[in-house]
DNA sequence: GGAAGCATGTAAAGTGTTACATGATTTT
DNA sequence: AAAATCATGTAACACTTTACATGCTTCC
């Protein structure tokens, strides 16, 4: 993520709009230097900051044309050519907005809505074969998981420390570990089940 | 060239059908013996079953529907004088459908997708003592999930467990353990901040 | 008589996914 | 010349939440 870009101006008094996590991510994404959709949208899969809000283009484009018609960002022609490409700049109102969400005290509570999990739930139903089967899926999901913010998500975090950017590294740790956790878990069930 | 039409139908009785989380959770309880969409979501409620996959009445309703359409299961009257009920019942093919849900083994990565993460995944914009109140906050947050998993859902889990239910403790203990671990994970990362 | 619980739904809005569609530029 | 990448979007569908609407029965 390069340098941050300049803040533009914007009529001061805008009512203030609370964000959503989508909008907030966008906000966050040009603040950082990104302008296009299609350059947020690479950032965002670079940075695996999909890992924890994962998005499409087809949210994206039309979440950009409601930030500016909020007024939080604004949009200029950047088009190189006949190909056309517009770069977004972050608002006044736009930055205090993000800085609003960010700061947002209460954090809904983490929801561990998962099918596996929903699977495991209904679990006695299954003979005892079948459960161990479906505790070994959920344990090797958990290790392929882990396996993947080791390999990919964690260098990029660390490269990203290295710029002074510290909060990736935290997330993606957390990623890292909690999946090792979880295939300890699921390990620790599955020996459970021969008693 | 337009979509290929089915050249043969499934023998009768037996359509195969995939059903989604919300279908095969319906399908759980009315095998379990909850009859209408009322009970089986004050039996969701009850069973703490939302923790894994929250639903509404407004869900419920056209999903019953639905299933119903598919032939998974069967609706007959069950009112009570004038204040009208509806009772379902699983089919052969439902308890089909259900089986194969349950058997499926290719289970979805799981999604750690929470709100409060992507907070701290942009915390880079917070000063330091900012970024100790966010931490706090969430870790507190995973303190109370704690506490409401072993004072509410694990008596009910263990309660199940007596009466032959196994599964939903796996799942309720899972809960509790989780958020203890995440409640240690961003306390060990705010210690982390002071160096 | 009133409150609480039983029971079933619809409407509207918002959010998210998948598939499709188009065309330019750069790289091999 | 073909493939990959850059870039932007629409359409249809699926899912979820919030609010509303209705009326019955049981308990205090």
């Amino acid at each position: 993520m390069g340098r941050l870009l300049p803040v533009a101006l914007a009529p001061s008094g805008w009512p203030a709009v609370t964000l959503k996590p989508s909008g907030a991510m966008l906000l966050a994404m040009i603040r950082g230097g990104f302008t296009s959709g299609y350059a947020i949208k690479k950032a965002i899969e670079g940075m695996h900051t999909e890992a924890f809000w994962a998005t499409t283009f087809a949210q994206i484009y039309p979440e950009l044309a409601r930030l500016e018609t909020d007024g939080l960002v604004v949009r200029r022609d950047d088009s190189l050519g006949a190909r056309r490409r517009s770069a977004y700049a972050i608002t006044e109102a736009g930055a205090a907005a993000f800085d609003d969400w960010l700061r947002t005290a209460e954090q809904p509570p983490m929801e561990l809505r998962d099918e596996g999990l929903l699977r495991l739930a209904f679990a006695d139903a299954l003979s005892v074969a079948e459960r161990r089967e479906l505790l070994r899926e959920l344990r090797e999901r958990a290790e392929r998981e882990e396996r993947r913010f080791r390999d990919e998500v964690l260098p990029v975090a660390d490269a990203l420390y290295e710029t002074g950017l510290h909060a990736p590294r935290m997330v993606g740790r957390m990623g890292a570990e909690y999946h090792a956790w979880a295939a300890s878990y699921f390990a620790r069930i599955e020996g459970e089940l021969d008693r």
